[in-house]
DNA sequence: ACTTAATATACGGCAATCCATATATTCAGG
DNA sequence: CCTGAATATATGGATTGCCGTATATTAAGT
């Protein structure tokens, strides 16, 4: 299902700003959990998971639930060119993102996680 | 105008499949004039030109009119990172572009360029 | 000037997308 | 089992985006 991420599907995924923070977010940090990401971009819950949902449905993302909390992070079998594209999409828009990671930064109360793979 | 490019706007260009094309082509080939792109995605002119128009004002490409032919490319102050990710992009996926750059190389009556520039 | 080729734009109409709000689901703790 | 926290989904409305068709513009050649 994830072989056949053509350009479009990716970018067209990465269209909508909630998206593409999200995404890159993820990227940065390998793995976060909704109530992160809603705090991280300062949108409501329904919002973020509506566009998680998306993400996990086009291929782009995987989740995993750990009690309570559901965790997203880019799907392990993403071809390599969408993993350089948000490397070097990444690297270059640090600022842009900014905002978000230092709200992830200023959060409490993030549920720890049991790191079950290294 | 080109600097503000942020992720997301870069993304919008490219998440429509005949902008997705059009770019991706250009970038390959360097400089293609409204006619080729026509011919190599065979889609109608007022289309091709519509989709032209929007990622020129975006600032993702420039045009020169020589003659009667009007020809864009990349333009020239793009981000490292947007010439980057096309680049991967591209080298990823010469497969799902070969129709359109095939249907270029066999066109007929191409326009020959007076090379102005190196 | 007229005609033709190349390109651009304008105008509706239709479909896709996004959002806010409300509601459902799932799990942990008592 | 009941409650509260975390997450997901449904619904309806508003906006945006794309397309086909028609028309305007610009340049070349005669």
């Amino acid at each position: 299902m994830v072989e056949h991420l053509t350009p479009t599907t990716v970018f067209k995924c990465l269209a909508d700003e909630t998206r593409a923070r999200l995404t890159l977010l993820i990227a940065r940090e390998g793995e976060l959990c909704v109530c992160e990401l809603t705090a991280a971009l300062e949108e409501s819950q329904p919002k973020i998971s509506r566009h998680l949902a998306l993400l996990r449905s086009s291929g782009l993302l995987e989740d995993r639930r750990q009690g309570q909390w559901v965790y997203y992070r880019l799907h392990p079998h993403l071809p390599d060119w969408v993993h350089e594209m948000l490397a070097t999409v990444l690297a270059a828009n640090r600022n842009w993102l900014r905002p978000d990671s230092e709200r992830l930064e200023g959060m409490r109360k993030r549920p720890e996680r049991t790191t079950i793979c290294a």
